[in-house]
Order: structure tokens, then sequence, then C-alpha cells
DNA sequence: CTGAAAGCGCTTACAG
DNA sequence: CTGAAAGCGCTTACAG
């Protein structure tokens, strides 16, 4: 069946106005008419209301709610040359972490009347480039995207055609690359110092997934023990996706390549979840014989059993707040901090 | 420093073509004068290939790459009155189950050339609605929905105007009610009975996020329960959003005002996981002392120790083809099955 | 504070 | 298979 037949079926609808057009569409003429204005002024009314006199306005507004009146963005955007709609990149759809990014972003963006595409990259640069591609189409007002090679794509766009961008999760090397996000190096030498203060001494780095971000934790990390006197000898990297039972893989091979190994760092918290159920299927006491340290602190970290130590990420505030510096720069406002660091948090638990 | 100052510093992009417009843009008209042919056809050529010579469609392929051309999609949309844009409206984007069916729409779309929009309605219907009304202004060729009030209401609308719908999760009511899903009372029912034959005799069911489909769940489970001879009376519900510490204290509860019971039915796998813990922390052994089962196999719940009993649900397929069935409404394509049930699957692991 | 004119870049509907 | 004309619904830039 189709559409039309569908709904003829059910012609229970309010009588809806046609308007004065051949499409039948309500239209800001048909709105202007009917309030005794110019189309102008109604197109006013909408976008700059201070402009236009308070009895006019009321006219209008009555006359769009009894017209049922819908803008078409369509139009606007053909006219205006810029659309309300922002491009988002993320590597990984199937992660809470970008997910919750995803929610700030949109939070900010639905409070200034935007709307946003998603694009997920799966972490692969080509796709990436695709991506971008297919978006400039649609005449995106900017892009939020989460790696820096893109970056420099768009900002080296002619300049009466330069869409701003802001970059996620990592910082910018300076306050033109607009950033915003935390320092991945920061977080890894945290872990390796907690570790090496609660006095394990042969910690592993554990990761999958390896993508920029997981190589600058490593290198912190590794830094942090050598540091500490430890050696930064154990690893297990495997480029795969994470998921729970990658984590549970990596740990059994850990204990079979270093079965002096005492502690290990987990790139991420799916690691970490899964790297305790091998140690309670394997009946190692977490952390008597093996300590374990995640990242992120998704939900589940602060209640497992035991509760898993994490670095605690500003996830939903990346987002809202790159959100909030792409507008600002779309509205050619001043922006003092391109490169805006939010920081982490290590959350010290029983697992370590 | 304002988006044009910033690519001012920046001058290091290939010199782009310069259109004959006042804009500057590349247009349709540039390409075709530099084809030489007419705009017309250089639309053809992009839309309906097959109804354009073999040379033309190359010289305009070679003149698009050259000018570096982009279609401008509002232009598009504003013209021919239809857009590639669907919009999406799922309740929640911080649960994974949501996460795998855009993955599964996004997937579909992307490889008919369409673009979707996401809202997340909270799991409120108000919410929903206004959502609806601002995606209408961007024209959406059509609406993926996770509720069904707001079907009716897209349905209701005059035929001249009406836009599809397709209805996800849940099963509509007929064929002319668009929906793929599976049947959530059957699923609940499925659990009870594997409960049931296991040897339990005092199951729980636990909620939290209490949308109509957790009602539909309990309800078959409920039924379930009746059938085998057994009673259905201890339920703990809550409304606040799932989270795995929620989990927790849904167990925690349970015990405390039904010592007696033998088995919970969590309603999603991350309240499994909460209880599980909560299991593990006081020491009660899992399924011995308390059964757990789950719903929607999430990542862990293959791996958890123990690993636990689940309900298999096809999140991705109902994204993909639910996104297929509304692309062919869009199409004006007969649908034979206008209500596809996807079905489910019970995983039986080590918890039960 | 308000309006008439022109144009945004594409597609529809018609004619050849 | 191709093209000239008109129009989609809005906004810009100007004039009052």
């Amino acid at each position: 069946m189709t559409q039309r037949a569908a709904s003829k079926s059910k012609p229970k609808s309010p009588p809806a106005v046609r308007g004065s057009r051949a499409t039948g569409r309500v239209t800001i003429i048909d709105v202007a008419a009917e309030a005794g204005v110019s189309p102008m002024t109604v197109s006013r009314a909408l976008k700059t209301p201070a402009l236009v006199q308070e009895q006019s306005r009321q006219r209008i507004l009555e006359a769009i709610d009894k017209l049922g009146y819908v803008p078409n963005q369509a139009a606007a955007t053909l006219a205006s040359a810029r659309s309300q709609v922002v491009a988002v990149l993320v590597p990984s759809l199937t992660n809470a972490v970008f997910i919750e990014t995803l929610s700030g972003i949109r939070d900010y963006l639905a409070s200034v009347g935007y709307q946003f595409l998603i694009g997920e990259t799966g972490y692969d640069r080509h796709k990436e480039e695709e991506l971008i591609a297919t978006y400039l189409a649609h005449a995106p007002a900017g892009f939020l995207l989460s790696s820096s090679q893109q970056h420099d794509i768009l900002q080296s766009r002619p300049a009466s055609r330069a869409i701003p961008a802001v970059r996620m999760f990592d910082l910018g090397r300076s306050q033109q690359d607009y950033s915003v996000g935390f320092s991945q190096t920061r977080a890894g030498h945290a872990v390796a110092r907690h570790l090496a203060e609660r006095g394990y001494r042969r910690p592993a780095f554990l990761a999958a997934q390896l993508d920029p971000r997981m190589m600058k934790r490593r290198e912190g990390f590794r830094k942090g023990l050598q540091e500490a006197g430890l050696a930064a000898d154990i690893e297990v990297l495997l480029p795969q996706p994470t998921t729970v039972d990658m984590g549970a893989q990596l740990l059994r091979r850990v204990l079979q390549d270093h079965p002096d190994c005492d502690s290990v760092f987990c790139c991420n918290d799916d690691l970490a979840l899964g790297a305790l159920f091998e140690c309670q299927r394997q009946g190692i006491s977490v952390p008597r014989q093996m300590a374990i340290a995640g990242f992120n602190d998704l939900s589940w970290a602060a209640c497992a059993t035991p509760s898993i130590t994490t670095v605690v990420t500003p996830r939903y505030d990346i987002g809202y707040q790159s959100a909030e510096m792409l507008v600002r720069q779309l509205k050619g406002e001043e922006i003092a901090k391109g490169r805006l660091d939010l920081g982490f948090e290590l959350a010290v638990r029983e697992s370590t």
C-alpha cells in the first residue's frame, strides 16, 4: 500500500488550511496576507522580533497559529546560504563514551535552535573524509570532529567558504586550533603514578581499538611508570574494536606471558569489566592478586564487585562545550579560549 | 578570533574555482557551461543517469570534477519539496539498545543516499510531539518512531502532505500500521516459562524506566508464570532511568521484601548486571541461591561470571529493516509485510 | 519600524 | 535524449 492510500484511509485530521501557492503549502506569504503585513515583516517577526512593532508581531503570531504555518528550512538555507545544521563526526556509535558526548552536543544545540547530523567514522580516516564531502552538500553551519586531520582540511578551504570546526576529546596545538577535551597523556600518567604509589611493581597496559588517543594514554602511562622507576614492558595491544569479552582475552594473554604481572591499566572500562570477569572466573582475587584500573567511569565501574578504579572523563561537557564554542564561532563572537582543557579525575576505588 | 580571520591565516588550499554566480559558489550552471550542455542535463546526469547520453554524461562528470561542484541540497529540497532526510526519534541515546538500532538505520540509509536527524524523546510523549513539530520544518522524507501515538498523528495529516512513518521495536496492529519489531509480550512469556522449567518457584520481575514496552514484557512474564502455576506477585518497578546501580538497588529491595525469592527477571541487561554485582557483594551464589535473567544481550551478558541468561533482541535489524520499509514507502513501492516480526531468542546461560 | 525587488540553486512540467 | 521557462519559499540589501 502506498503512502497516499494509507493516509486516505484515515481522513480524521483537522481540515488543514490550504496555502495560496500551487503547492498548497502555507507560506510566509499567506501569513503576511492574513496579518495584513508584508512577507518581509513576517520573516523579521520570526528571526529578529525586536525589529518588529509589538502590534504587528501579535497579529503575525496569531496568523501563524491560525494557518498552522511551519517555516521551510530548505528555503531559508538556500536564501541565506547558511543552515542551522551542525555535522558531528564521531568514531563510533556503539561506544557509550561518544553517546554521552552527543547528548551534550544535542543539549546545547537544541537550546539555540540548531539540528545536527551524525556521522560514524569507524576510526577510519578515509571514511571521515568521505563523510565530510557528503555533509558539505548539506551546507552545514559547522563541524564537530574527533580527529585532527580533517580539521586542517576544513580550515584550509578558501576564506569565503570556510566552515568552522571544533575538535573534541583531544586538545589542539594552539588557541586557534579550536578544541575541547583533556590531556590523554596526563590521564595515562596519573594512572601509572597511582599504581606505583599503591605499591604495584609489574603493571601492564591493555588496549584495543588503537586510535591516537589510546596511544597517548599509553605514552603517558609508560612515562609515569618510568618516572616511578618501574619497567613499562608489559603490554598487549590489539587493533580490533573494544568489547567486554576482549578485556577477558587481554587478561588471559597477560597472565600467560607475564605471570608476575600484578596490575593492569585497561584503556577503557569495557576492557576493565572483561578483565574483572576473567579474574572472577579464574579465582584471582582483585585487587590482592591483580589490580585493575579502567578509563571513562562508565555506569558499572562504581558498582562492580569490587568497584573499579577509573579515570572520570568529562564526556558530556566535551560535547556541550564544543558545541557552544562552534556556535560562538558561527556568530562571529570572540573566543578567548580556543583550546579548552576540561581536565579529568582519577576515581580511586576497590580494584586497585 | 572569528571564522574568517582564522581561515585567512591558513591560505594553503588548492585555489578553488570561482563559480559564475554572485555567491562565488560553483553551481549546476557552471558545470553545464563547462560541459557544453544545459543545466537540466546536468541535473539529469546526477539523478537519472540512464536518461542522459553516455557522451554527455562523461563530459559532465569531468566538469564536476574539474570545478569541484557540490550539489546544494537545500535548493534540491526546495525545488522538489522533498528532502533526503529521515527523522528518527528514539527514547534514549544513552541506552546501547537504541544506539545499535541507529547503526542499522544509518547503514541502510547510507546505502541509498539518505541522511538522518536524531531526536531523543526521553520516553516523554510531549517531548516527542515537540520534536516532530520541529522536524516537520526540515521537510523530512519520513519518520522512524518508537512509539505509536505519533504514528497516528502523522498518518492523519491531509493526504497531500502525509509523511510516511514506520514504528520500531513494537509491532503494529495491522499491515497498514507500518512497524518492525518483535513481540515484547512473548519475550517476557518465554523468560517466565524458562524459569519455571528450570524449577524456580518464586520468580520476581524487576524493572525501571517504565515505558510501554516494559509493561508488555511484564504482562507476558506474569502470564507465563501463571500458566506454570506460579504466583506472579513479586515485582519491583521504579520509574527512574535504568542504570547498573539501580539493578543492585532493585535486588536489595526484593531480598528485603521477599526473602523467599529465588530468581529475578530484570527487564534489561543493565539491571541484570547490577543485580549480579549485588549478589556477589552479599555472597549470594548465582544461580544456586538466586537466578538472574536479563534482556537484550548486551556485550557483557555472555562473558560475565557467571554468564547471564538473556533475551537476544534484533536491535540492529530493527533499525535496518525499518529504514528499508520507510524508503520503500517513499518510493511508492508495494509493501507486502507492513508489520514485520523479527522475533527474538532466549540465550540460556549460567545465571539461571 | 516596514516593504518591493531580486535572487539563492535546483527541479518540475512541458515541449521538442 | 535535450532544453527554455517558471517556480519552490525564503532572505539579502536596499530604500523609505
